[in-house]
Formats: structure tokens, C-alpha cells, sequence
DNA sequence: TATTGACCTTGAGCCGGCTCGAAGGTTTTC
DNA sequence: GAAAACCTTCGAGCCGGCTCAAGGTCAATA
């Protein structure tokens, strides 16, 4: 499968993919022209890279602990730390973004009171 | 107070206060020689803005709608619509986390298991 | 009163994550 | 076999959100 196709499937643009090569989180295989050629097993790797990424996990974090997958055994302890590490963010991240719903729920719920009440 | 002591208060730098003044998230008052004197109101509005942020929402946001709390009644219709749109993102947000604490849980508590089975 | 430290402004720089343009090679289709 | 559609690299640029440095002012303390 070349770039557009793979771009077209996972929702990312042809450059996205040419610049997450460029900083490490792929290598395709290509062709004897050169052009790039993605297998089934890009996809998936790509599919947890978007899920990581849109919870906002850097692109350095993923790209360590793919690198460490890309190594073969001996290592799981490192990616364990990696793993642990980002949920424990999330966890932050998840806190906070409850706190913000409930501000919002509440602000949106008692709008006119909130009006009279708080100027924020 | 000044800049120094509400940067210590609320975790944020002085130079970050400064940034969003720049932005027009703020408006301190002055002192007559020109040095900044945040009242307890500026605290509660920052306190705001931090919440907003630290949970996605883009300051640009932030700062139209704090635009419209300033300039008084009779655009409730528009700050509604920007607490729905952010709510509504928040939500998104919030799904895509959850799946990803599920990859991740999945990940390390099974890790074994997927070492055998799925490479990434 | 001299120094220290916190404040001021302006402007540039940095980082993450893309995004685009130019100039050219390849492949598919008519 | 030519045009269209796709691919390549490289380098520059952009955006959000800070962050820092330089050069100057203000206020309090020794």
C-alpha cells in the first residue's frame, strides 16, 4: 500500500506520515524506486500511534517505546516504565479535564444565576 | 500583588502572566510607576483560564469568552455556545483518553501475553 | 546612598507537531 | 506515448504556547 492510500485509511495526511518516518516512529519498506510500501502490520503500529498521540502522549514517548518493541525481547521492563508513565499522566490529565466538565456543566446548567453571582 | 507573588500562588511563571496579558486574557491594574497589582478577582479569573487550558481548551477560546464576560450582559447566547462547543470537545477528548487507559491497561497488565501475541 | 532584587518592555528564540512549495521521478490511464 | 496522478526529497514556514535576554526602572534594605 503506498502513502495515499495509507493516509486516506488512517486519516492523517501524506506528509503526517513522511514526518513520523522522519522523526523515528516508522521505516516502511519500499520499493525498488524507492517509494514507500506499507504492510498490514504499519497499520496497526500506526493505529497505536494515533490512539497514544490524540490523548496526547508526545510523539518522543511513543517513538521510545516503539523503538524498544522494534529491539525484540529483553527490554519489557523499560517499556513497562514507559507504559506506566504515560497512564499515570493520563490519570492527571483525566482529573482535570473531570474538574473542567463539572465547571462547565455548572456554568452551562446555572447560566442566569451564574450571571448574578460570579463575573467569571 | 504583584506579578511575582500570584506567579508563586497560582504555578505559573511571571513571563507566562505576561504572555497572556500580551493576549488580552488580562488587564491588571496599574500602579502609578506602571508595575502590575492583581486583585483577588484576577485570582479567581486565572484560576479559570488554568482549568480551561490544562484541559485542551485553546486560550484563544478562553479569551473570547472572557471577552464576552467583559463586556457585560446581553451576550449569554454566546457564551453559551462556547462552553457547549468546548464541552462537546472536552467530550472527545474524554472518550479518546478512556480508550487509550484501556490499550494501556491492557498493555501492561496482559504484558506477557502480548509480547507473544502482538508486536506492538 | 549604594546595592540588591523585583519589576518593566521589546524582541527574538524555542519546541512540538505539523504543513507547504519547489523541483523532479514513477506509474497509471487514455 | 503523452498526460494525469501519484510518488520522491529537501528545506522553509507556521502555529500555539511559552521562554529568555537585554537593557532599563523602582523600591527596600544595609
Amino acid at each position: 500500500m503506498k502513502i495515499g492510500e495509507l493516509a486516506k485509511r488512517v486519516g492523517l495526511t501524506r506528509d503526517t506520515l513522511r514526518f513520523y518516518e522522519k522523526i523515528g516512529l516508522f521505516k516502511p519498506q519500499r520499493s525498488s524506486s524507492g517509494i514507500r510500501d506499507y504492510c498490514d502490520e504499519d497499520i496497526d503500529r500506526l493505529r497505536v500511534i494515533i490512539c497514544f498521540k490524540d490523548s496526547g502522549i508526545p510523539l518522543e514517548d511513543i517513538k521510545q517505546y516503539l523503538a524498544l518493541v522494534d529491539h525484540g525481547p529483553g527490554n519489557e521492563e523499560e517499556r513497562l516504565a514507559i507504559l506506566i508513565k504515560s497512564k499515570k499522566r493520563l490519570q492527571e490529565t483525566l482529573e482535570k479535564l473531570k474538574k473542567t466538565m463539572d465547571l462547565l456543566d455548572y456554568k452551562i446548567s446555572h447560566y442566569e444565576e451564574i450571571e448574578n453571582k460570579c463575573k467569571i
